[in-house]
DNA sequence: CTAGAATGATCTATAAATAAGGCATGGGAT
DNA sequence: ATCCCATGCCTTATTTATAGATCATTCTAG
């Protein structure tokens, strides 16, 4: 059973969703891409394309990497040579933690 | 289920997956949250979550950027108080854009 | 202004995501 | 070492997103 619908999401997730959206559309038309023509290109429709630019947040994380990579918007600020970099470290961090948390003992809160 | 879509993504989309994937489950296990606490409190099952944390191209950016937001992740390297700040800045950019595409004309808006 | 084109919005059938539950494994604490 | 519990990974029923078509609107170019 699916969740009934009307899902509640935080402020801040909403203006991110939206704000990517905003990012995507900007980059979109400063290269002179038409909605249709990065639908085309992603794979996509081109309603999805539209609702991903308005920021709607049961658009796919696939999909609106993808836009956002089609129409040469960074992600991160990282540069695609650089991401695959980032990849790694972070790959590298999560060795060096704990692999599963432990619930009701007292966490240790002294972040760094 | 008839049709096996099988999307292809580009490899920088997979890898901005996996690496908002990767930091957040640091974030998360960081503040020693585990996934059934981030799942709960982002009202989604936790299942999903091990989704988002693995990088699925399919999940949503609604329950992405709802994680990312609880395990205290920030997206575009932007501060919850300035996120909004930069939604009007981007609000205001495409007011000075044009608001379609001629794509017959190689516009490059370099204009005098 | 007009014509053509891109955008925005709505509908339906279908494909896919999700929730819920169970189960196996592995890590962490003792 | 044992015991717990978090994690990881299935399966299935249901919900949801998506594709594709269509139509209205708005913008741009001429």
């Amino acid at each position: 059973m699916a969740k009934p619908a009307h899902r509640s999401y935080s402020r801040y997730a909403r203006e991110a969703a939206e704000l990517l959206g905003l990012m995507i559309r900007s980059a979109r038309i400063e290269r002179g891409f038409t909605v249709a023509d990065v639908a085309e290109r992603a794979g996509i429709s081109r309603g999805l394309v539209h609702r991903i630019e308005k920021g709607e947040m049961g658009s796919s994380i696939g999909a609106a990497f993808e836009v956002a990579a089609i129409v040469g918007l960074r992600l991160f600020r990282a540069e695609p040579a650089t991401l695959t970099r980032h990849l790694s470290l972070e790959r590298e961090k999560l060795t060096l933690l704990p692999q599963s948390v432990r619930t009701g003992t007292t966490r240790v809160k002294d972040d760094f």
